[in-house]
RNA sequence: GUGGACGUAGCUCAGCUGGUAGAGCUCCGGACUGUGGAUCCGGCGGUCGUGGGUUCAAAUCCCAUCGUCCACCCCA
C-alpha cells in the first residue's frame, strides 16, 4: 500500500491535546509580550534561502526541497522560517511601522535529510522574531519568553547556553585567528574536521571526537575575542539576563547553523532527548534585512520545535486530559431514533458536546460506546419514552437515571454540565 | 550522504535448527430479548513490508528495494 512520504507523519485525534496545550500556551505568551501572529508562504523563492540562510549553511547545500514550479521558477519548501518573515516585513513596508516589529509564527518546515529520534523531513516550528531594534533588553525578551513556556509546559530538564557570533567588525578577524590555529593543528584533526576547516571552521567546535576536542582546548574563541560594541551588547544581556531567575551558561563553541546570525546566539536543550536534543535556538541576525535587499535593520528571533517539545513532555509523562463528550443519545427502534436525531441537532444548537449511534449498535452497545466517548449523560429514547413524553437522562457518573420532557431537555442538561465546567 | 538494528492481525508481540500462521489488547455479538465501566464465551480481522532467488517446501535462508528505529553529518 502507499504509505506517507518519508519522514512525515500523521497527526491523529489522540495526539492533538498536548500539541494543541503547547500552541496554545505559545500563543498566550507570544500576544502577552505583544507579538502579532504572521503566516509566511509554505514555499518561497529559492534564492530568499541562498542569500538568507547562506550558500555555505548544510541547509541551502544539501537540505532544500527545491522544484520548478510551471513558470519556470524555482521555488524551495521552507527549511525555516526567519528568512520569509524578513522579506514579509520588507515587502509589506513594515519598517515604516513604530519599531521594533514583534512577530510570532506557527509553521510547518521542511528538510531533506535522515530521520531519526526528534528529527522529520517535514516538522513544525514555533517562533518569534522583533525586528527592527538592537537593543539587549530585545535579545532577553526572547530568551525569556521562551524559558516561561518551556516552564509553563513542564518541559524537563532544560539548559540553555549562551554565547555571541561578534559582527562583521570582529568576525573576520576572529576568523582568521582561528583559522591559523587550525592549520598548526591540522593533521591531528578527524577528516570530518579537516573538512570543517575549509567549508566552516566554526564548525570544528561541534566535533565530539575526543582526540578534536583536546586539541581545541586551546583554540581561541570568539566570545573572547569581541569587539568593544560586541562586547559591550554581549556584557548587557548578561546583565540584563542575570536579573531573572534563569540560569545559562556561556558557551564559546555555540555554533549555530546559519550564516545570517550576529552577536547574540542561544540555545535551549532537553537532556532527555538523546542525539537530537536542541529544543529551540535562536539568536540576533543584524545583517539578515540588509542582505536580502530592505534597509539596514537589527533584528533577533527564535525558532522552536514542536515535535521536540512533545517527546520532552512525555518523557515526563506530561499529558492533558483527552477531549470527552457531553452526552450520547441512545435512540432505540426506528421511530425513537427520528426523536433521538431531532434532539442531537437541538442540543448542538447549544453547542453541548453531543454524539449519537452510527453504527447500528444495540443497546448494550450504545451505552458502552456513551461510556468510551466519557459522555457525562446518556439520553436514551425509546418506545416508552415517546409514548411518556419524557426523555430518559442517565448520569453516567452516578448511573442515576432521571425523566425528563422532552421541551426541558436542553435546559436541563445545559445547566448540569455548566454547573459541571464552572467547577 | 555514511554506519548499525528491525519490519508477522488496527495495536503490543510469539512463531526453536525451513514443513504453508498464534496470543493478548481493541472492535462486534452473546450470557444479561431497552442500559456502560467487572467476568466468561463466541466472532470479525493477516498479500507474514514489497519484489526476486535457493528449495519438493520459505514468516523462517540469500539478494534487492521500500519503510521504521538508533547513531554520524547537521539541525527544531
Amino acid at each position: 500500500m502507499v504509505q506517507g512520504p518519508k519522514g512525515t507523519y500523521d497527526v491523529l485525534p489522540p495526539d492533538q491535546p498536548l500539541r494543541e496545550a503547547v500552541i496554545t500556551a505559545a500563543r498566550r505568551i507570544f500576544q502577552a509580550a505583544g507579538y502579532g501572529r504572521i503566516c509566511t508562504p509554505t514555499f518561497e523563492d529559492t534564492s530568499l534561502f541562498e542569500r538568507g540562510v547562506g550558500l555555505s549553511s548544510d541547509i541551502v547545500r544539501k537540505e532544500m526541497y527545491t522544484f520548478t514550479d510551471k513558470g519556470g521558477r524555482s521555488l524551495t519548501l521552507k527549511p525555516e522560517g526567519t528568512a520569509p518573515v524578513a522579506r514579509a516585513y520588507i515587502q509589506h513596508g513594515m519598517h515604516k511601522l513604530p519599531q521594533p516589529v514583534k512577530l510570532w509564527y506557527y509553521e510547518r518546515m521542511f528538510r531533506f535529510e535522515r530521520p531519526q529520534a526528534g528529527r522529520f523531513r517535514e516538522h513544525y516550528q514555533l517562533g518569534a522574531e522583533a525586528i527592527g531594534s538592537d537593543d539587549p533588553a530585545l535579545d532577553v525578551e526572547l530568551i525569556m519568553m521562551f524559558a516561561s513556556l518551556y516552564e509553563a509546559l513542564g518541559v524537563p530538564e532544560v539548559e540553555l547556553r549562551l554565547s555571541s557570533m561578534g559582527d562583521g567588525n570582529c568576525r573576520p578577524a576572529y576568523a582568521r585567528k582561528l583559522s591559523s590555529f587550525l592549520a598548526s593543528v591540522l593533521p591531528g584533526l578527524c577528516r570530518d574536521c579537516q573538512e570543517r576547516v575549509s567549508i566552516n571552521p566554526l564548525r570544528v567546535f561541534d566535533c565530539k571526537h575526543e582526540s578534536c576536542l583536546a586539541l581545541l582546548k586551546g583554540a581561541p574563541l570568539l566570545v573572547d575575542n569581541l569587539c568593544h560594541e560586541c562586547q559591550l551588547h554581549f556584557d548587557s544581556v548578561r546583565r540584563l539576563l542575570d536579573l531573572f531567575q534563569t540560569g545559562y551558561r556561556i558557551d564559546g563553541t555555540l555554533v549555530r547553523g546559519f550564516d545570517y546570525y550576529t552577536r547574540t546566539t542561544f540555545e535551549f536543550e532537553c537532556a532527555r532527548l538523546g542525539a537530537q536534543k536542541g529544543i529551540g535556538g535562536g539568536g540576533r541576525y543584524d545583517g539578515l534585512v540588509a542582505e536580502i535587499g530592505g534597509p539596514a535593520t537589527p533584528a533577533a528571533g527564535f525558532g522552536t520545535g514542536l515535535e521536540r517539545i512533545v517527546l520532552a513532555l512525555k518523557s515526563a509523562d506530561v499529558a492533558p486530559e483527552a477531549a470527552v463528550i457531553d452526552v450520547f443519545i441512545i435512540g432505540l427502534g426506528s421511530q425513537a431514533r427520528e426523536m433521538a436525531v431531532k434532539q442531537l441537532s437541538r442540543l448542538r444548537r447549544l453547542d453541548i458536546a453531543v454524539d449519537i449511534d452510527y453504527a447500528g449498535r444495540k443497546a448494550k452497545g450504545q451505552m458502552k460506546q456513551a461510556d468510551r466517548l466519557g459522555s457525562r449523560f446518556a439520553v436514551i429514547i425509546g418506545e416508552n419514552e415517546i409514548a411518556a413524553g419524557r426523555a430518559t437522562v442517565r448520569d453516567m457518573g452516578s448511573g442515576k437515571q432521571h425523566a425528563v420532557l422532552f421541551a426541558e431537555l436542553p435546559a436541563w442538561l445545559l445547566e448540569r454540565i455548566e454547573a459541571r465546567n464552572c467547577q
